[in-house]
DNA sequence: ACTGGCACTCTATTAGCGGGAGTGCCAGAG
DNA sequence: CTCTGGCACTCCCGCTAATAGAGTGCCAGT
């Protein structure tokens, strides 16, 4: 059985009015809310279809009704007109924005203001190493068996290392390195990379030279690979609170615990197709500490590539189009921030 | 009037079993669980006592008796002898850190270990950039007008920043540049580099050379002093709930909300003496709300100097020698890592 | 100076009892 | 066929009252 026009405004008014007041809501209310044009009782017959449909459920018998995850999940998808942002909200993103010194600062004040904006928990991801190109590689002496290896990325980011060398360098071999180095990785794909370096350590002749190349290379593809590989920035933690503890079934614990594992956050806002926005609701996060939560997320990077990605989680119970307005905006402009770089 | 030895060993059984069971402790318990060798007629008079001087209360009348902060003061400056690690936790302290490659990594792994050993919040301050030295200065080409300046000190913090200038510089210029901002400030201690910031300016006879230095100058200036002086690190923030909601008053948010603001966790770590660890409780912390939270902190750094802070924070009612002892030892680890570098 | 006894206070728990909101179903009207 | 009003039923929530229990303060006695 399909649901008609009705059941589906039905449906919408729920979801608006739960979200709203956090209670279930009774038939009797929602016609006194929402200028519906029939009576109670038939409202109570599309509730009763919704329901069997596994859009909304009772939280006891005799109580009103509230939206599933798959009636969110509804709602999100054919019953969601994105509303535009506020003027009041475009300035907010301006000044708060305006005036970022380099990447560090841009992740920060993004995350803060998708926080702010949202009132809800974000998540902002460094531009992914893997995604970026290496614009300069750079050597730094520290004592004479050690060195300090720079990265910096198109994307601004910048990734240092210690490399600990078999034997004392001299500088004009630092010279060297640096030079063949860049030469060879400059300007390329950092997913790119690996055969590239393996390619310098075998171009090496003279063998003291290349043990110096090995260990330096093998430093390099750990730093471009392997570790620290993204990064996160968090922020809001305190807007879980709010809504009391009525929101997370009781206890914040799985909600906190979650937000601190790093593979964690960043399943949830990985793996962004562009120029979209992606909603995950309850169970859909696949996680069993979120199942009271809910994901809105985009991807972000200049023009329609993405180099990162950034998100908001809030309860399931989260005003959608709001959300999904502020994050996929935040997420334009950052992008068109770094355009600008 | 003073307080008898008794009096004072009254009060060490009502901290200890307060700590452990998180209830009121009534005189019968008292003297049930600690061999006191006295009847509980006798402890009655004694707390009546300790009440009147200030340190436990009555939640209720007639419910048993709660430690005030002047209790727990009283408890961690005069009753505690603390407790040497077991080799467990040495063990732990370990295997978590070994094998860190940089400064973000020995950050990230002490603030977890923290976290983990103390089972509460745990914070650990980068080392600060006005107690470093300026180990070596990188400028690197991104564009014709645009220069990335990197600035390594000698605790491994690497800092970068965005330079634009007024006009194109060409390789040479950078090379002097660089050689010239180097000779200056390597080796100095950040705090003493101002002056000769602007020494490097004046010492700039052509007159173009001096406008694209001065404007290097500034933003040395501003990395150097002003922005993102200090940069923080937090876990555990889940352990909060531990304990249920009884601990701080109901709501997490006030401290989660505190928790966000970098200058306050800055304040709760910071102006440490070294080899001390501090313990600062409750309303000690002058910081509303943080009112039923209490940190433990601790400098950090190569020898007996301070180069940053670190330290936990949970609530009031905490087991104070094994997380005094706990902060005290992963301080001294990680004092002891950096000084090997 | 300490102890046992005793009366008192206050809390937390439990049970019982409407009130009320909301439902499902049904029969009747359009 | 769809919608509506009516009605009986269910269950939650909040209120009150009663009870048990823990803990206290005080006092008289050792």
């Amino acid at each position: 059985m399909s649901l008609d026009d009705r059941k589906l405004e039905v449906l919408r008014a729920i979801v608006e009015d739960y979200v709203e007041t956090q209670e279930p809501v009774g038939s009797k209310a929602l016609v006194d809310r929402h200028k519906l044009g029939v009576s109670p009782a038939t409202v109570r017959n599309d509730m009763a279809v919704l329901e069997e449909e596994g859009y909304i459920r009772q939280p006891h018998t005799s109580a009103g009704r509230v939206p599933t995850d798959l009636g969110y999940r509804l709602f999100v998808d054919r019953l969601t007109r994105i509303k535009p942002l506020s003027p009041a909200e475009r300035r907010a993103i301006e000044r708060f924005m305006v005036g970022a010194v380099d990447l560090d600062d841009v992740v920060h004040r993004t995350v803060r203001l998708l926080a702010q904006l949202t009132r809800q928990v974000a998540v902002v991801q460094y531009p992914s190493l893997s995604r970026s190109s290496v614009r300069h590689l750079e050597l730094v002496p520290i004592s004479t068996t050690r060195l300090m290896l720079v990265m910096i990325t198109d994307t601004g980011r910048v990734e240092q290392r210690l490399v600990e060398m078999p034997g004392p360098v001299h500088d004009g071999d630092v010279w060297d390195l640096r030079r063949r180095v860049n030469e060879k990785l400059s300007g390329q794909r950092l997913a790119d990379t690996p055969p590239l370096v393996q390619r310098l350590v075998d171009e090496c002749d003279d063998p003291e030279r290349r043990v110096t190349m090995a260990c330096l290379a093998s430093v390099l593809l750990e730093t471009l690979v392997e570790r620290s590989e993204e990064r996160l920035a968090l922020a809001g933690t305190a807007n879980l609170t709010r809504g009391g503890v009525l929101d997370f079934q009781g206890t914040l614990r799985p909600v906190l615990e979650a937000l601190e594992e790093e593979v964690i956050l960043l399943k949830l806002i990985g793996d962004l197709e562009p120029r979209t926005t992606r909603v995950r609701i309850g169970d859909e996060n696949e996680i069993d500490n979120l199942r009271s939560a809910s994901v809105v997320s985009s991807g972000y990077g200049p023009g329609t590539t993405i180099v990162g990605g950034l998100g908001v989680l809030g309860p399931t119970r989260m005003d959608y189009p709001g959300t999904i307005a502020t994050v996929r905006a935040v997420a334009r402009y950052v992008g068109d921030l770094l355009a600008q770089n």
